[in-house]
RNA sequence: GGCGCUAUCGUCUAGGGGUUAGGACGGAAGAUUCUCAAUCUUCAAACCCGGGUUCGAUUCCCGGUAGCGCUACCA
């Protein structure tokens, strides 16, 4: 696999690009032989230093004849492409018919000059992969200028010169370069090279039936990394647009799967819609498969975003701090990888950890009491009963040790409670579980209570609340609501 | 405007001259669980329109319509 670097349009050419898309291309599990920064045997990799090769081929397309020198103005070439947005067509080609001869001492004169390919006065046909045998009327190709102005050559005229020099077999790209490939197919004509196979994938586009861009959120790569979205699911769900086994009927494939079973032939040509809700159902089904230990290590950035995000609400935190992050250490990692293990079943989406686990970090019996979600709860016939006999069994009681408290002993204390109330069921788990985490759902207490407790033992910047931390907190704002 | 590409459930798609038009996401209902999520079961949901070819067309052909793309000294 080459990797090569299409960089001729200056303005919107940045060196650090190049580093963001290695980064994503190697996060998907793309990796390439050889490129800019391993070299190989088409060294340079980079368009921007290979601009000898194309005025090299430039200029023997000249002297062949087969392209000729334009010394269209870019007013006079406005001003034309005003009229054709009215009235229709192509660029006239008019400098074509400037003898050779003369364009050559107006150019050697200093005129500034571009140059043009000329398109042959016959259908262009090509072969397409995906959509079949495809044909251009000569008319309705304008001579497609190869070489700037400036000296700088142009996509069309470029790509067409490395994929042959690079020895390129298969050209698989968007089918928004369909049209752009008669103009290709001539060049590779004119510098008597053989036409490689193309492919045109379709476009993808937004809910909105637009092609995807900024405005539909996630697209580029990073973002959906930041997400938490999987590489393995994305490289799966976007094979899925557009391309179906044999079959139609399986849906998950890994990288390694898709290699072997994958083939052009069956993508389809038409357009499609990214559709995230089926993306994030993909990436919760490898979450499901990854190695928890990987899962858990990808989730620490996510709590230290949290706890930078939190602290900088109350302190005033420098933007480097905050961009930097920090990794906790070993004792804070291995409770909050079990945290994740906890949450983990409840996310399609790595970065709604924290969001899920709310509960353990920003603990409020004001805002639950108030809650509308704990209305109904509150309602209920046993509730008070059940808030009073636990309170006092948690605050009481010998065993229920601020921060030591097990999960058997919170069972047994749920026991009592339970027989003590009469409260069984909804009845009894809803009123308790708003008092430890606020909500009448969550995950069981089996499993929270310990990661609480230990939870509250460790020091870091996010102090977690103990059991009966929690239980003092709800008293309190309950009596107040009571009173 | 010209040219090109495309058209099966809301979405991604399988299929193909005669099918109960299949699967998945999402939706609805139910089971399970103290609850939410997950899981399982069930259900609803589609061949763009008009002509032709044919015994028969969603499938093949033509036209229309719609969507998208190109029409750059952008990529």
């Amino acid at each position: 696999m080459i990797l090569r670097i299409e960089d001729t349009d200056l303005e919107r050419s940045e060196a650090r690009f190049e580093d963001l898309l290695m980064d994503d291309l190697k996060w998907l599990g793309l990796d390439w032989d050889e490129g800019p920064d391993r070299g190989g045997p088409h060294a340079p990799y980079r368009q921007s230093e290979r601009l000898e090769i194309y005025r090299e081929h430039a200029e023997r397309l000249l002297a062949e004849g087969k392209a000729y020198l334009c010394f269209c103005t870019e007013e006079e070439l406005d001003r034309e492409r005003e009229r054709r947005q009215a009235e229709g067509g192509i660029y006239s080609d008019r400098c074509r018919t400037i003898d050779p001869e003369e364009a050559k001492r107006r150019r050697a004169a200093g005129e500034a000059s571009a140059i043009r390919l000329k398109i042959p006065e016959r259908p262009i046909r090509f072969h397409d992969i995906v959509h079949g045998e495809v044909e251009f009327a000569s008319e309705v190709v304008s001579d497609p200028v190869i070489l700037r102005s400036s000296g700088m050559p142009v996509y069309n005229y470029v790509v067409v010169i490395d994929d042959a020099l690079m020895k390129i077999t298969h050209v698989i790209r968007g089918d928004d370069h369909l049209s752009n490939t008669p103009k290709q197919v001539a060049l590779y004509e004119a510098l008597g090279w053989s036409v490689p196979e193309f492919a045109h994938l379709s476009t993808i586009l937004g809910g909105d039936r637009e092609r995807l861009s900024k405005r539909h959120g996630a697209t580029s790569i990073k973002n959906f990394r930041d997400m938490g979205v999987l590489p393995e699911a994305l490289v799966n769900y976007l094979a899925l647009l557009g391309w179906a086994p044999s079959g139609g009927t399986r849906e998950i494939f890994t990288l390694k799967e898709l290699v072997k079973e994958f083939s052009l032939e069956r993508v389809t040509p038409s357009s499609a819609v990214f559709d995230m809700e089926k993306l994030y159902w993909l990436n919760r089904q490898y979450i499901k498969r990854a190695a928890p230990e990987r899962i858990n290590r990808l989730a620490l950035s996510y709590y230290t975003k949290m706890v930078v995000e939190d602290m900088a609400r109350t302190v005033n935190l420098s933007a480097q701090f905050a961009d930097a992050g920090f990794l906790p250490a070993p004792p804070i990692t291995d409770w909050l990888a079990k945290l994740t293990q906890l949450f983990v079943p409840y996310v399609s989406r790595l970065d709604e950890l924290p969001e899920r686990a709310s509960a353990v970090f920003h603990y409020d019996a004001k805002r639950a009491l108030e809650s509308p979600d704990n209305r109904e709860v509150l309602d209920w016939p046993h509730t008070k009963a059940v808030f009073t006999s636990f309170v006092g069994k948690i605050l009481g009681d010998e065993s229920a040790r601020c921060g030591q408290l097990t999960a058997a002993e919170f069972k047994t204390i749920v026991n009592q409670v339970g027989t003590e109330t009469g409260a069984k069921g909804k009845a009894l788990f809803h009123p308790i579980r708003m008092v430890i985490t606020g909500s009448h759902s969550g995950p069981d207490f089996d499993r929270l209570i310990p990661i609480l407790e230990a939870g509250s033992r460790l020091t870091w910047p996010q102090h977690v609340l103990s059991v009966c931390e929690r239980v003092k907190e709800f008293a309190q704002a309950y009596n107040r609501l009571v009173a």
